[in-house]
DNA sequence: ATGCCTTTGAAGAAC
DNA sequence: GTTCTTCAAAGGCAT
């Protein structure tokens, strides 16, 4: 494995010092979660216009950030291998609750996993997997409040159950009262406990060859009969209780009928710093009273710049489970899966944009709303 | 109604 | 092996 040894024996492995927000340059400093205020929605609003005047083509950011990426990418390989040398107790300084999973054997598509082979389950007792990027401030990690749950199903271990709960959010009446769990799950689920309305189109998942365990009878659903967060109505953003409501306000048929040409699309895992975004969205909502995901965005972008490599790798480690988790109940499934149903959509409309402005400049207008431009005369940056 | 914006990282495609 | 492209989330905004 290569090891990155800039770091002066870091244990994380990267030598990568923390990436400079695009080119920020040595005036940048680090920016420490505790201490971003107005200061980063000031910087962002600025960016939004000096940025534009860098010459810079995003090819070359891209470039960039491609190699700020590698470094990432040797670190997360660092970090892939950490559990199996120190047996999941890497990681317990920097985030003692860290929920390691443990898929329960039965429902693992292509079988058992034994215990060994998965051992990273140092999870405190009672901790929601996702504890560490929930914002719940209520969440009670106590393990005397785990559920006694004496209406367990056959088979179902119950500390994996709530470990995986966390992911693939628990229909309410799954969840006792004493577990005192969060009121907003990171996965929202509807209170009937089912997320889509094409349950009825899959059968058996022979025709999902993704779906191949026999438990997986409705799509949209966990083997465990968990509703998975990855699997969302193909019409794209997740519809949550409203959506659900809906469906169970028509008739039958009615329903049947419209869920019959859907299929269900199952998203791609999150990676880390979606992760971290998730986590952090309403933090800096709140903090800088924005709304709007692209600025937020863009100081999520930065600040996670500014975390240590420790605070990452909880991320990076989180996201790879995340993948691990993905992978074993879809292991059929391909990202390729998803740019197949989106094909012929946005990527032509993105290639043919591409191809638009290397022949034109672009829209000065939509130019200078999007960077925030008021002179009329000049041509922003990236359209020159 | 639909797509864009914006971020990073993972994965696949294309050389 | 390297580079490029797409998609994950999110919600306001433009078309």
């Amino acid at each position: 494995m290569p090891q990155l040894n800039g770091g002066g024996g870091d244990d994380l492995g990267a030598n990568d010092e923390m990436i400079a927000f695009k080119d920020e340059g040595d005036h940048e400093e680090k920016i420490r979660e505790s201490a971003f205020t107005e200061s980063d929605l000031a910087d962002l609003k600025s960016s939004l216009v000096s940025e534009t005047e860098i010459s810079q083509s995003p090819a070359v950011i891209r470039r960039g950030q491609q190699d700020e990426q590698r470094i990432y990418s040797d670190k997360r390989e660092h970090l892939d291998d950490v559990p199996k040398h120190h047996d999941g107790g890497m990681y317990k300084a920097p985030y003692s609750g860290y929920p390691f999973l443990m898929l329960p054997e039965p429902y693992l598509p292509n079988g058992p996993v034994s215990p060994s082979s998965n051992k990273v389950s140092v999870v405190q007792q009672g901790m929601h997997p996702l504890t560490p990027l929930l914002p719940y401030e209520h969440f009670n990690p106590s393990p005397t409040h785990m559920p006694t749950d004496g209406g367990q199903k056959p088979g179902v271990h119950r500390h994996q159950t709530q470990e995986i709960s966390g992911f693939y959010s628990l229909p309410q009446g799954q969840i006792t009262p004493s577990m005192n769990w969060p009121n907003q799950p990171v996965y929202p689920l509807p209170s009937c406990g089912f997320r889509q309305p094409f349950s009825s189109g899959l059968q058996s998942g022979s025709s999902y060859p993704r779906f191949s365990h026999s438990l997986m009878l409705q799509s949209g659903m966990h083997p465990t009969g968990i509703p998975h967060p990855a699997i969302v109505p193909p019409s794209g953003k997740q519809e949550h209780d409203q959506f659900d409501r809906s469906i169970y306000n028509k008739s039958h048929a009615e329903a049947k009928r419209e869920k019959e040409p859907k299929k269900p699309v199952i998203k791609k895992p999150l990676n880390a710093f979606m992760l971290y975004m998730k986590e952090m969205r309403a933090k800096v909502i709140a903090e800088c009273t924005l709304k709007e995901s692209a600025a937020i965005n863009q100081i999520l972008g930065r600040r996670w710049h500014a975390l240590t490599r420790e605070e990452q790798a909880k991320y990076y480690e989180l996201a790879r489970k995340e993948r691990q988790l993905h992978m074993q109940l879809y292991p059929s499934w391909s990202a390729r899966d998803n740019y197949v149903s989106a094909l012929g959509k946005k990527k032509r409309r993105k290639r043919d944009k591409q191809q638009d402005s290397s022949t034109e400049p672009g829209s000065p207008k939509k130019c200078r709303a999007r960077f925030g431009l008021n002179q009329q005369t000049d041509w922003c940056g990236p359209c020159r």
